[in-house]
DNA sequence: CTGAACCCTCACATGGATGTGAGGCCGAAG
DNA sequence: CTTCGGCCTCACATCCATGTGAGGGTTCAG
């Protein structure tokens, strides 16, 4: 598919299509036009480094990642220097406290909008 | 406590404590001679603010959320505006959302490690 | 009194994700 | 052939969190 369909699909602009793949987080091929052309996987794939984005994580580490998540995993076992290895176990705790404050949070907001609903609801 | 300890029990640069003020998410006491005197339990709430920020919310959202986590909820209901409710089920969700998406992905982190090491130390 | 270590404000700089638009090529449809 | 929509690259602009430093007060210890 080209960028326009990936990009409805994933409600993307294709600005950070292309941006992503500047950043070696997707890389698509090319059409003997210079069109890209996408994987259809990458759908999901887009929509993953969104999420992440917006969870926090900078791409330079959503680029570390992703290669660790496809399912072949014996191929990546020759990435796995002593260093990344850190980087990832590192990364993973971040993730871990991330969600443990996020959760906290959210448990707090929906505590107080149960408060505040039932409150209204019994005036 | 003054600007300095706080950022020293925080891990927070004085900037950023100065900045997190201009946006209105503290709102510390003024000594005589000017200096911001910040109370005990900002700590927590520096933290607080750190933590969401570094889980991708702007200070925008975290000005709106940090009043409904304070103990004596009942004081914050005339906040309770048709919107604001709105905002913060929408960013309630979002939450849910952005903790899915690491959680998935952390668990992906989580399983290669795991396959990574156990087949290092096998070797 | 002086110096060191705080604090203040103000302002400009940076890096990362994203917006916007110019200038131009490609291919289908009238 | 022209037109139009989609694609290309390139480049400058914006927003936000953060860095950095100048210029200047306060306090305390020596």
């Amino acid at each position: 598919m080209r960028i326009g369909e990936l990009s409805e699909r994933t409600g993307t602009p294709r600005r950070l299509l292309r941006y992503y793949e500047e950043q070696g987080l997707i890389l698509p091929d090319r059409c003997a036009n210079g069109y890209r052309s996408y994987d259809e996987r990458l759908v999901d794939r887009v929509l993953q480094i969104r999420g992440l984005l917006d969870a926090g994580l900078p791409t330079r580490i959503i680029k570390q990642i992703l290669p660790c998540l496809d399912k072949p995993r014996v191929i990546h076992f020759s990435d796995a220097t002593a260093e990344m290895i850190a980087t990832l176990v590192n990364e993973r705790d971040r993730m871990t406290q991330r969600i443990e404050c996020l959760t906290r949070n959210r448990d707090a907001i929906s505590e107080y909008l149960d408060a505040v609903l039932s409150n209204n609801t019994a005036r």
